[in-house]
DNA sequence: CATTACAGAGAACAGTTGTTAACTGGATGA
DNA sequence: TCATCCAGTTAACAACTGTTCTCTGTAATG
């Protein structure tokens, strides 16, 4: 890597983004677990001893990866929670946001759908742990919605559950299809949105 | 191997069985795009050539273990399609059938979990085959449902998704629990379903 | 200006990997 | 019975892996 410019921790910063972003680029192909250590170097053009200035293993340059994948859709779901629309138009909202990050950010929703259930213990539970807050957060947020009045805590949490799981599978699922297929699939998950909130409104009716 | 006992075929077929049984139990710890072609044979007890004799590479023995692990996973989902329950017990019994399948089998559901989204292209498309296979048997089972009945093809399809995404998700969570977390989990999935039961009673109503 | 801190380079290590080729010996089939 | 087949072995190959130690040059510190 060129000593060419910079402050010191600003270069030290940049190889260390250079990484993680050689790495994400690798694991569009291959599992984290599978990802050696000099791959990514080779990839950033550093020597392999260099990678150990940053990161201590690949699984800790995946539990880094995961904070930068699920911080940015952390702001996406703030969003999309926050914003006071109506049922109808909300899931219509929700969808496009996600279509809009996975097209922006395909890298960060493979890396993300690929380790939740990987092979790397450490990352797995990195993204269990975010996918979880994400969670606390739509249930907080489902609280105060009046089509869910009068629910109990369990049942707020199984409803939040669910969005966040159809969330990461619909996101998922947008991937493995080609840009032709985007709209099928979003309409579709639109649809099953649509029939979970008719579920919410008769769900106090019987139980 | 010992040359002691046994047809030549079912010889064959028997180290093909351990060669697939090995690379199960190691892929609880990683994932199939890192599991080496030597690690398999070594825990077998052949040499690394004998390998060649049944798959011609790690990928293609995932594509056999995908065909092992669905396969079983295709007699409980017939079983569940093909009885006849009334809409709530039906649900309760499904529950019931995975739970009884992760614990019986945990390996293979850990393995389609794991590599539905992994890293070895060939054996996503593999699981993605079946899956869109089970999809349409659910979906044809539901056209002869009454809570069904009237529904347009697409919606029959979005519905079905639904149903074969949540049975995975719920499946790999069980993994993820200790045995304590069992009951727990089985009944969040249970009040879920319940939810998307209630919806499909109300779906005609504003469509 | 002199000193220290430290990101990265360089070289070497033991161990592992996938793959090839030639070989062995017991089951198979005429 | 004898020739054939073929699952598995043996040996060797170049290439690659993670990790350690020593070294270099520049930015930061006083």
């Amino acid at each position: 890597m060129s000593h060419t410019c910079g402050t010191r921790q600003a270069r030290k910063q940049k190889t260390r983004q250079a990484l993680l972003d050689a790495a994400l680029e690798l694991l569009e192909g291959q599992s984290l677990s599978s990802l050696g250590l000099r791959e990514v170097t080779r990839a950033v053009g550093v020597t392999p001893t260099a990678f150990y200035r940053h990161f201590e293993s690949t699984a800790d340059l995946g539990v880094a990866l995961v904070e930068e994948a699920l911080g940015s859709l952390h702001t996406v779901i703030r969003d999309a929670l926050t914003a006071t629309w109506d049922s109808d138009e909300r899931i219509t909202r929700t969808i496009e946001l996600i279509v809009r990050h996975v097209r922006a950010y395909p890298a960060h929703v493979r890396f993300i759908a690929r380790e939740r259930h990987g092979g790397v213990q450490r990352v797995r539970e990195a993204i269990g742990e975010q996918l979880a807050q994400f969670a606390d957060e739509v249930r907080e947020a489902l609280r105060h919605d009046p089509d869910a009045a009068g629910w109990s805590q369990e049942d707020l949490e199984m409803l939040a559950g669910l969005y966040v799981d159809h969330m990461l599978e619909t996101a998922s699922l947008l991937l493995s299809m080609g840009d032709e297929g985007f709209e099928q699939v979003a309409d579709r998950a639109e649809r099953q949105l649509r029939l979970v909130s008719i579920g919410r409104k008769h769900w106090l009716d019987v139980s």
